[in-house]
RNA sequence: UGCCCGAUGGUGUAACUGGCAACACGUCUGGUUUUGGUCCAGAAGAGUCUAGGUUCGAGCCCUAGUCGGGCAACCA
C-alpha cells in the first residue's frame, strides 16, 4: 500500500473498507475480464489500470480472464492482441485464465440447479419467451414449459449438449421471478445451443454458456474478491448474487461485483461495434489506425505506455458518465515525449532558401543537441550548405511585428546554425515564391562562442540541407470525427460525423540525414512541429513517419486561419436559465459573502432585476426565514421593480416589514433602503 | 409507466466522511529561452441541478422534484 496520503477513487475505497471490516489480505484478487471479440481501446485501457492498480497497491494478484462462451464472435488473433497490448502497457498477470476452461463445471452446476428444480429446459422460439418476458412495466407470464419434471429437463438438457437439437431449438432457464421489476430476473438463459467451434474448445461443446451464467462462477473459480465491471452491469448484480447462492460454499471466499462508469473519449466512439464497422466500412486502414482510439492504434501513432497510464490515472474513477476532452490525453503524451524524445529537423512544406555569401561547395557538419531537457542525452551532427529548404510558413515578405519569423531585410536565427538576413524573393510566373534569398553572419556560427553567435534575434527557424536532406512520406492525422460525442445524437448516425480530413498524407518531406537511422518505436520531436514515430509501413527504401501530436502553438491561436477545427464546447454557463432563477442562485450565499464579491453579487442581482417581473418574485415572499440570501435577493429585486413602477400592495409591505425587523443586518439595510 | 444509477468551474476529478470548494487539463497575462516548445510566476472562471427540511453549520444527511444515463439480445 504505497502513496496512502493519496485519496482513493471509490472502488479502492471499498476495498479499503473490507480490509477494514476483516478482510484478510491474502484474499484479494482482482481480474481483467475481456471478451476477445476486439481490439482493446482506451477505456479498456481505465479498466486495465484500474484493476492491475488495484493489485499493485493491495499487493494482490491479478487474473487475466478471456471471457470466451460465444464462439460466433470470438477469435484467436483478439486473443493475442489483447495479451499483447496488456503486455505492451506494461501489466503482468497472475494467471491467464479462459472462461471456457469451466464449461464442464459450469455443465456440472447447471445440472444440479435442475435437479433441484431452479432451471428448466425451454423450446419456445425467442420470439414468444420475449413476449412472455413482459416489458419493464408489466411483469411476465411463465413459459408452458416452466413445470416441466426434473426428469424431462434432465433428458432434454442432455440431449441439447449432445448435439441431438439444432441450434436455436432449446435452451435452459434459470426459475426464479417472471415478474421480477428487474428484467434479468425473469427467468433469464443459462445456455443456448451454438453449432460453431470455439477458438480453444473446438467442437467438444454443443451448449454454450450465457455471460451472467458463466461470469460471476468464473470469478468463484478463480476466488476472485472483487469483481469490477462497467455500470451497465449494475442490474446484473442481482443475477450475479442468485447464482452465488445457488452454488456457493462458504469455506470459500465468496466475490462481490462492484461497477463504475466507462470512459468516454470526445471526438471518437469508443464501442467495440462501432470500431469494428469504422475497420469493415474501411473508413480506417485497421483496427491499429494511428486514428483510432484502441490501444494498438495509439502505440502506432506514437503513444507510450507510460502517457496512456498517466491519463488513466488523471481522469478518475466515478460512477457517472463523462466525455473527457482529446486534450487531457494530449497533455499526457507531450508531457512523456519533451522529457524523452530526440530533437531532429525536418521541413514538411518546403521552400528553397539560398545563402548568398555561404561559398558554393563548402559542407559542414554542425552539432546539435538531442534533448535539452536531458543533459545526458548529447548531441549529434547535422550538415549544412548554401541551399536549404525552410517551411513555407516561415517566411511572409512582409509581415507585421508580431511575425517572428523571416521576412526582407529582418535577422532570424537558423537552430544550430547562422544567423541570417532575408533579402530578395523569386517568383514563378504566377507570382509563387519559388526561392528566397539572404546572407548570413559568417561568425554567428552556434556555438561558436562568438558575440555574434550570442546575439539575441527575433525568431529561430528549423531547416536541412537540400543536397543532404533525406526523402520520408509524413503522416497527420486529425480527429476522426468532427462532433464532440459523434454515438450521442439519438437521430444521427454517428458515421455521419466521420471526418473527412482526417488523414493527410505528405508524399515527400525533407529530413536531416540522422533520421535515416530511425528504428521502430523510436521517439523524435521534429523541432517547432510535434512528435514523431516510425510508422510500421516503412522500408529501408521508402520511411513512413506519424504524426503522433504536434507541439503547443500559440502562435496558430492568434492566426484567426478559421479552419482551425473548433475545440470549445458550445455551451455557455447561464443561458437559457432566467434570471429569476439565477438571481436565486447568487443570493442563496448572499449572506456569506462581503467586500468585493458582494458588491459584486449585488450589482449583479439588480442587473438581472431589470427583466424580472412581479410574477417571477411574488412566491418567494414566503421563503422561509432562514434562508436570508434568498430573501435579500427577492428584497433587491423587490426594489428595482418598485423603482420602475410596481404598485405596493399588502404582501409587498408585509415582505418589507419582515425584513426590517430580521437579525440579519444585510437584510434590514436593503428593506430599509426600500419601505 | 416500473426499477436502478448519477448530477461540483469549459473538461476530468478532489474535498480528511458535516466545518463556507481544491487539483489537473484548457484559457488569458508576464518572465526565461537558439523550438512561438519546455520551464517559471500570476490571473480569470463554479458557490456544488432545483425547492423544502435536519443542524450552530450541508457539496456531503433526509424528503420531493428536474435533468441525464441504464434495464425487456439464444451478446458481453
Amino acid at each position: 500500500m504505497t502513496e496512502a496520503s493519496e485519496s482513493l477513487n471509490f472502488i479502492e475505497q471499498i476495498v479499503a473498507d473490507d480490509l477494514k471490516a476483516g478482510l484478510s489480505s491474502d484474499k484479494l484478487r482482482f481480474r481483467f475480464p475481456p471478451e476477445p471479440n476486439g481490439y482493446l481501446h482506451i477505456g479498456h485501457a481505465a479498466s486495465i489500470c484500474l484493476n492491475f492498480g488495484l493489485g499493485k497497491r493491495f499487493n494482490a494478484p491479478v487474473n487475466l480472464r478471456f471471457d470466451d462462451t460465444n464462439p460466433t464472435k470470438e477469435e484467436q488473433e483478439y486473443v493475442d492482441a489483447i495479451k499483447n497490448d496488456i503486455a505492451w502497457l506494461g501489466f503482468k498477470w497472475a494467471t491467464e485464465c479462459y472462461s471456457s476452461d469451466y464449461f464442464q463445471q459450469l455443465y456440472d452446476w447447471a445440472v444440479e440447479l435442475i435437479k433441484k428444480g431452479k432451471a428448466y429446459v425451454d423450446g419456445q422460439s425467442a420470439e414468444a419467451m420475449a413476449e412472455q418476458k413482459g416489458t419493464p412495466t408489466t411483469p411476465g407470464t411463465a413459459s408452458p414449459h416452466r413445470n416441466q419434471s426434473v426428469e424431462e429437463n434432465l433428458e432434454l438438457f442432455e440431449k441439447m449438449k449432445n448435439g441431438e437439437f439444432e441450434a436455436g431449438t432449446y435452451v435452459l432457464r434459470a426459475k426464479i421471478d417472471m415478474s421480477s421489476p428487474n428484467m434479468l430476473m425473469r427467468d433469464p438463459l443459462l445456455y443456448r445451443i451454438v453449432n460453431k467451434a470455439h477458438h480453444r474448445t473446438g467442437t467438444e461443446w454443443c451448449v454454450y454458456p450465457m455471460y451472467d451464467w458463466a461470469h460471476g462462477q468464473s470469478d468463484y473459480l478463480e476466488q476472485v474478491s472483487h469483481s469490477i465491471c462497467t455500470l451497465e452491469f449494475k442490474s446484473h448484480r442481482e443475477l450475479y448474487d442468485w447464482f452465488l447462492d445457488q452454488i456457493y460454499d462458504d469455506k470459500k471466499h465468496r466475490p462481490k461485483q462492484r461497477e463504475f462508469a466507462r470512459r468516454n473519449l470526445s471526438y471518437t466512439v469508443m464501442s467495440k461495434r462501432k470500431l469494428l464497422e469504422l475497420v469493415q466500412s474501411k473508413t480506417v486502414a485497421g483496427w491499429d489506425d494511428p486514428r483510432m482510439p484502441t490501444i494498438s492504434g495509439l502505440r502506432r501513432r506514437g503513444y507510450t505506455p507510460e502517457s496512456i497510464r498517466k491519463f488513466s490515472e488523471v481522469s478518475g474513477i466515478t460512477k457517472r458518465d463523462s466525455v473527457t476532452d482529446v486534450s487531457l490525453l494530449e497533455f499526457c503524451i507531450r508531457e512523456d515525449l519533451n522529457k524523452t524524445a530526440t530533437r531532429v529537423m525536418g521541413v514538411l512544406d518546403p521552400v528553397k532558401l539560398v545563402i548568398t555569401n555561404y561559398p558554393e561547395g563548402k559542407e559542414e557538419m554542425l552539432t546539435a543537441e538531442n534533448n535539452p531537457e536531458d543533459p545526458n542525452s548529447g548531441t549529434h551532427e547535422v550538415p549544412f550548405s548554401r541551399e536549404l529548404y525552410i517551411e513555407r510558413e516561415d517566411f511572409k515578405e512582409d509581415a507585421g511585428n508580431k511575425f517572428f519569423r523571416l521576412t526582407i531585410g529582418q535577422e532570424v536565427r537558423l537552430k544550430n546554425a547562422y544567423i541570417i538576413k532575408g533579402e530578395s524573393v523569386v517568383k514563378d510566373s504566377e507570382g509563387n515564391i519559388t526561392e528566397i534569398h539572404c546572407t548570413c553572419d559568417l561568425d554567428s556560427r552556434s556555438g561558436s562562442g562568438t558575440d555574434a553567435s550570442a546575439r539575441k534575434v527575433k525568431g529561430t527557424l528549423h531547416w536541412v540541407s537540400i543536397k543532404h536532406a533525406i526523402k520520408a512520406e509524413i503522416r497527420e492525422y486529425d480527429r476522426l470525427f468532427l462532433d464532440e460525442a459523434p454515438d450521442s445524437h439519438q437521430d444521427k448516425n454517428f458515421m455521419e460525423f466521420v471526418n473527412p480530413d482526417s488523414l493527410n498524407i505528405i508524399k515527400e518531406a525533407y529530413l536531416e540525414p540522422f533520421l535515416k537511422e530511425a528504428q521502430m518505436d523510436d521517439k523524435f520531436q521534429f523541432q517547432r512541429l510535434g512528435y514523431f514515430t516510425l510508422d510500421k509501413d516503412s522500408n529501408s527504401e521508402h520511411l513512413v513517419f506519424n504524426k503522433t501530436v504536434g507541439l503547443r502553438d500559440s502562435w496558430a491561436k492568434q492566426k484567426p486561419k478559421a479552419a482551425q477545427p473548433n475545440n470549445q464546447p458550445v455551451a455557455q454557463q447561464g443561458q437559457g436559465r432566467k434570471p429569476i432563477d439565477e438571481i436565486k442562485k447568487i443570493s442563496k450565499k448572499y449572506a456569506n459573502l462581503s467586500g468585493d464579491k458582494l458588491d459584486k453579487a449585488r450589482a449583479s442581482i439588480m442587473n438581472l432585476a431589470e427583466s424580472v417581473t412581479y410574477e417571477d418574485i411574488e412566491p418567494l415572499f414566503n421563503t422561509s426565514a432562514k434562508k436570508v440570501g434568498t430573501r435579500i435577493g427577492v428584497m433587491l429585486t423587490l426594489g428595482v421593480l418598485l423603482k420602475k413602477g410596481l404598485v405596493r400592495n399588502s404582501e409587498i409591505d408585509a415582505f418589507i416589514e419582515a425584513g426590517l425587523s430580521d437579525s440579519n443586518e444585510l437584510l434590514v439595510a436593503e428593506a430599509e433602503a426600500i419601505k
